[in-house]
DNA sequence: GCCATCTTTGCAACCGATTGCATGAAATTA
DNA sequence: TAATTTCATGCAATCGGTTGCAAAGATGGC
């Protein structure tokens, strides 16, 4: 409640006796500066409460230390990239945190183009991090000709050059597919995202593969894609059903979407997982209670948020260009 | 791609032949400046693509237009506060930006006493919006003691002056009660959040209110609490449903409790809304797609959010405290 | 035609840090 | 003992804005 009078390093510099320039040194840490005034100017500012005033730090040093996390505005439906974004946001932080960096959260309206200016040139933020997203390549391209530093979740396009961080989509769709043969089931589903995704031809691509290695066919009528929001899960489930009945099991690229999905098997009378064994992709938090809990590839989304911090810091001091993709593991649970 | 020649407002006022100061209230539609000037001055400006440096004029201004969202690091179990807590988000963001306002999303250690210092006093931001969460009460002690602006969504604590944003919650118990009364609901239960927590009180005050005007006796033993989470809603409900078997509705006080209830109904054989009625709170964005789609008691929540935006920058601006509550509205889809 | 007033602009200090360079004292070397 | 390094510190410029005050020119009243 009182209000601190030691405010500024030149405070301290006045208590302790030095110049401001001194304090400084002493508070970073600097090789310039005797081990006992480094002590004497720590513990005063200690005593003192002193905490550094941010944007003079920044005006100086000419980097805000902090990353924007850019997002969409939410709208009437609800898809994956809601919920996972939520959940990886924590990661993101907590890596950012650890390396003194601050997290900006941005909801860029798809129709402005101005954005990046807005907070790159202003010094307001250092760098961005792109989830998926519709606009994502739209925005990929005005950062790329911005100059501005950035990283994505997902599968950086073919012969662009910049940081990204993804998860191993083709063993997700190959484990998928083994679990699913190894339940003896006959006739496999693929319900995926949008195909123009290469998120998605790679879990399609390892789904595949591992089918080919049992030996069995592939059936295209047994493909279907949404667009990961919930209610195309159950659309494309509900398509799935009617064109081909003696369907087992399905591999569905996002557990939001299974979990409609599941809703669609039941309305049709039939049982998850006796009759079709359903599996999920993310392991959002939902999954594990869901009815039935969902069994599903886990993505590790706390470690890849603070793979994503780590590396766009990463990039932003050494101009390394990092391609990173996250381990997925299978998750049993009671739905496949 | 180049890099821009001009970057600050001396470069600008080098092109326009005028001082710095000029340039500067030119761009800040001061009215000392001439109209002229400021018409030559601002078309410099944009056709130079101009952006001025947020940190020199958050430094010469002394504050940082930058407003922090607290939360907490995500847990194993998923609770309702997560998934408001993103809804709300979009609002608050809308809410700043319209006012030029950044939102920064820090998440809180429980057990961290030094977070509120380390954003407020090194002028990283001007203010604090504190969502529901555990550690809330800490939160606002912390805050009022350094005498940092913030505001919360929820009712305030008695006695304690600080800006608040919260549902109509006494409206909101009382419409549930209402509706499952008109639906000829014989034995109503309530499951609540944490009975300590004032809006579930108030929420239960309501739907009390409700009962006695249609001239119900409120039955003790149909009143159940759990902590937001949705595993809590099952157990409630489990336990419910063994005390006393002839509930034939249910208020649940988030829609994730609902839905979690609405799985343990059927696990115990019984239909949903045919034995039970069920009917949930917030309409968050996957009230509409469970199973059966959940008639629930709606909070704005954009506007909620839109509301904690502005009133906390009111505060700042006039240091007017506000504690304004937002209508709700009963939402009818198919779970009661 | 002179003085007061109003409008528009510039000067220079300031916000609170960082950092290149100069300097003085202490330690080392010859 | 004198010359040379090394170590620790301070001076002052700088980052890019904002703003109080002085001043110059334009306008108007009498």
């Amino acid at each position: 409640m009182t209000k601190r009078s030691v405010r500024t390093i030149a405070d301290i510099a006045r208590l302790a006796g030095v110049s401001k320039s001194t304090v400084s040194r002493a508070l970073n840490d600097s090789p310039l500066i005797g081990e006992e005034t480094k002590a004497k100017i720590r513990s005063l500012a200690r005593e003192h409460n002193f905490q550094i005033n941010a944007p003079a730090r920044r005006l100086s040093m000419r980097q805000s230390r902090t990353i924007a996390f850019v997002t969409h505005a939410y709208h009437k439906d609800f898809s994956v990239a809601d919920l996972f974004g939520l959940e990886i946001m924590g990661g993101i932080s907590s890596g950012l945190a650890s390396r003194e960096y601050d997290l900006l959260v941005i909801h860029v309206d798809p129709n402005d183009t101005k954005w990046a200016h807005q907070y790159y040139e202003t010094g307001r933020v250092d760098g961005f991090i792109l989830m998926t997203s519709t606009r994502k390549q739209a925005h990929v391209k005005a950062l790329l000709e911005l100059g501005a530093p950035f990283i994505t979740w997902g599968i950086p396009q073919p012969k662009q050059k910049y940081c990204s961080v993804t998860g191993d989509n083709v063993t997700g769709g190959r484990l998928a597919a083994e679990h699913l043969i190894s339940l003896d089931r006959q006739r496999l589903g693929f319900i995926g995202g949008p195909s123009y995704e290469l998120e998605v031809q790679h879990r399609l691509a390892g789904y595949e593969e591992a089918l080919n290695e049992a030996g069995r066919e592939i059936d295209q009528a047994l493909i279907e894609h949404g667009d990961f929001s919930n209610t195309s899960g159950a659309e494309a489930m509900k398509r799935l059903l009617k064109k081909a009945p003696q369907v087992d099991a399905v591999f569905v690229n996002s557990d939001l979407m299974a979990i409609a999905a599941m809703d669609a098997i039941r309305e049709e009378g039939r049982h998850v997982p006796g009759d079709v064994a359903v599996i999920g992709y993310d392991d959002l938090s939902i999954a594990a209670h869901s009815n039935p809990p969902l069994t599903t590839i886990r993505q590790n989304i706390p470690l890849a948020g603070k793979v994503l911090a780590q590396n766009l810091i990463e990039y932003l001091q050494t101009g390394m260009v990092t391609n990173v993709s996250i381990p997925v593991e299978l998750i049993l649970r009671k739905s496949a």
